[in-house]
DNA sequence: CGATTGCGCGAAACCGCTTTCACGAAAAGG
DNA sequence: CCTTTTCGTGAAAGCGGTTTCGCGCAATCG
């Protein structure tokens, strides 16, 4: 079953070659400083002349240090629909990779501080584990207790002092309505995402904050409540066209839900952008592909990866690690 | 760094609890039939007793078998446009996770046989491979003769014995041209995909294949070229109807390029499906969004990937697989 | 009924790397 | 010049399973 070609170099034969022990191998691949310059070389040129690659599997066990980090999904259907976490995992991929780690990627429900995944996180069997979509805490307290490295993707509930990243999505749906005042428009609305989110309430706050710089109070008319989907989109602003009168903006929290407000609008026979200017989050395929192409907030995604990766690395290293904020910025295009 | 928590249990304890060797209970956890019954039970007691889960470095070394299935997929960014590979990648990890295996992502651009990708895989690190967006046969070539078990997402150029899982293009591609023609079309035409892809070819091919049926000859002047890019959908379509006179019908071999294509119509003062009707292919997020909503073929992307890791696990038993072609079917909205 | 075969099982070697320990040599101190 | 540190190094003991080997015993055979 397994290859059958060279067998590999071992400790052994580098030893060997080089005219050192085992020992001092280990120290020269392990980057161990108090080792003579001269025996370090030696082992150096042996190691290329072997093409030698060590066996993770031995080196695991002999140090406890696995070399694999978890990526955790929670198995939610609607991940799917978002190329988000893909483009997301790419980038932690790519970081990990540069830095001699695997990514161990589990897709699977979340369950409780017991399931399976619990137990094989904590279960040694990796050096540290990156969540994305975080709903319970509980487990990540856990695991932290028991020192495993964490990052989350996405600001986690409690105020916690996980290390996390996060797109600002404060400061993109600040950034977002007052491009729908800047515009002209005078009654811009918001179509929330789901408020229990981190993600939903701070993309609410950053729409109240600009509000307010703008000279005006927002009035409750003018939010109405999603919960990311396209249909909700739709039926959120259908409820915006009949309360809000004269609104003429509209900041949805995600693409999604944006085109959903864009059918709306069409439906009631209104014409975007000119009767009504809409905005979207994240900048997603569906935002190119929408007629008028929807202007959107643009998050770095693998950006987003890559820091969430940065982060386990400098934990790994046993450093102190501060949450991540990255910033977003607007794409216009035609809805606006 | 690591877990403080409970020392691990091992087949020292189980074997001591259980009053059996080492040997046995390694027999038993293998699945040796060659064991008493009687010991059998009092090993599995013990291991439940002490919650016992087997230390995958310690295995790896020991048996040579690593337990982890390599997922590698071309860091082309085109990637990151379709939630496609992502969700393909959720039906491998939760199957193979379901068999003890697990999913190591390997994101990274598919270098040469040489490049460290290629040595990685052939050192025995993992034990097996599943590829997606296959370009270059020569790297699995390789791969396959040291004996290492690959699966590849999609259709191999070579008509080579690999191991593969696809979605039937052909079948797809087909229905769904006769589907225009029954909606009362007379001119349909096709914009293909990239035609060096297997799935473009196919694609075409079940295009010709329907037109004949229908007992006419699709005219040269009825086939724009495309390369899966909305854009290029739109360029394609911009062609056509400047071409072919009459043109009535459009399957796209992508849902990027029918949107695209739908711009174009709209663009040219026309309708859809008033004047021309339209298909696309993947029943992604971007058909759903669409306005009018996009008729598109459907493939069913999480079987895909479950087929995908389940011939991994059959070759990983020693069986001899088959290719494995999966049915679409048309998921019918508005565009027809 | 003695000789052969086969089955179930334990002892022990082994997988390849890491890490502790202790020792000799060189550097620093008195 | 001798003692105390420091530094670089190798020997060797693991890490926790797996697997080969051979042994004792019961079943099978002549």
């Amino acid at each position: 079953m397994a290859s059958k070609s060279a067998p590999r170099a071992t400790y052994a034969e580098i030893a060997k070659t080089a005219g050192v022990s085992e020992a001092t191998v280990s120290r020269v691949l392990n980057g161990d400083e108090n080792v003579h310059p001269d025996r370090t070389k030696a082992v150096n040129a042996a190691v290329k002349k072997l093409g030698y690659k060590k066996h993770r599997a031995a080196s695991a066990l002999a140090s406890g240090r696995t070399g694999l980090i978890a990526v955790v999904i929670d198995d939610d259907l609607s991940i799917f629909a978002d190329p988000f976490w893909a483009t997301v995992t790419s980038g932690i991929s790519r970081v990990l990779m540069e830095n001699e780690l695997q990514t161990l990627l589990m897709v699977t429900p979340l369950e409780s501080v017991d399931g399976p995944v619990a137990h094989y996180l904590m279960g040694g069997e990796v050096d540290g584990a990156i969540f994305f979509q975080l709903h319970k805490d509980a487990l990540i307290k856990r695991l932290r207790k028991q020192n495993l490295p964490i990052v989350i993707t996405g600001t986690p509930h409690s105020r916690s002092d996980f290390p996390f990243v996060d797109t600002d999505s404060f400061g993109g749906a600040h950034a977002a309505t007052k491009h729908l005042f800047s515009r002209g428009c005078k009654q811009v609305g918001i179509i929330t995402g789901d408020i229990d989110t981190t993600a939903g309430a701070a993309r609410l706050d950053g729409y109240n904050q600009a509000y307010r710089e703008s000279g005006h109070v927002p009035s409750k008319k003018l939010i109405a409540s999603g919960d990311w989907s396209m249909e909700s989109g739709r039926a959120a602003m259908a409820r915006l066209l009949e309360k809000a009168e004269g609104i003429d903006g509209v900041f949805a929290s995600n693409d999604l839900m944006a085109v959903g407000a864009m059918a709306a609008i069409e439906e009631a026979g209104l014409r975007v952008p000119e009767d009504i200017k809409i905005i979207g989050f994240d900048d997603s395929v569906v935002a190119q592909t929408a007629r008028p192409a929807l202007t959107s907030v643009r998050q770095d995604i693998v950006a987003l990866g890559e820091a969430a990766a940065e982060l386990m690395i400098a934990q790994l290293r046993g450093e102190e690690v501060q949450p991540r904020i990255l910033k977003s910025d607007l794409v216009i295009r035609e809805t606006t």
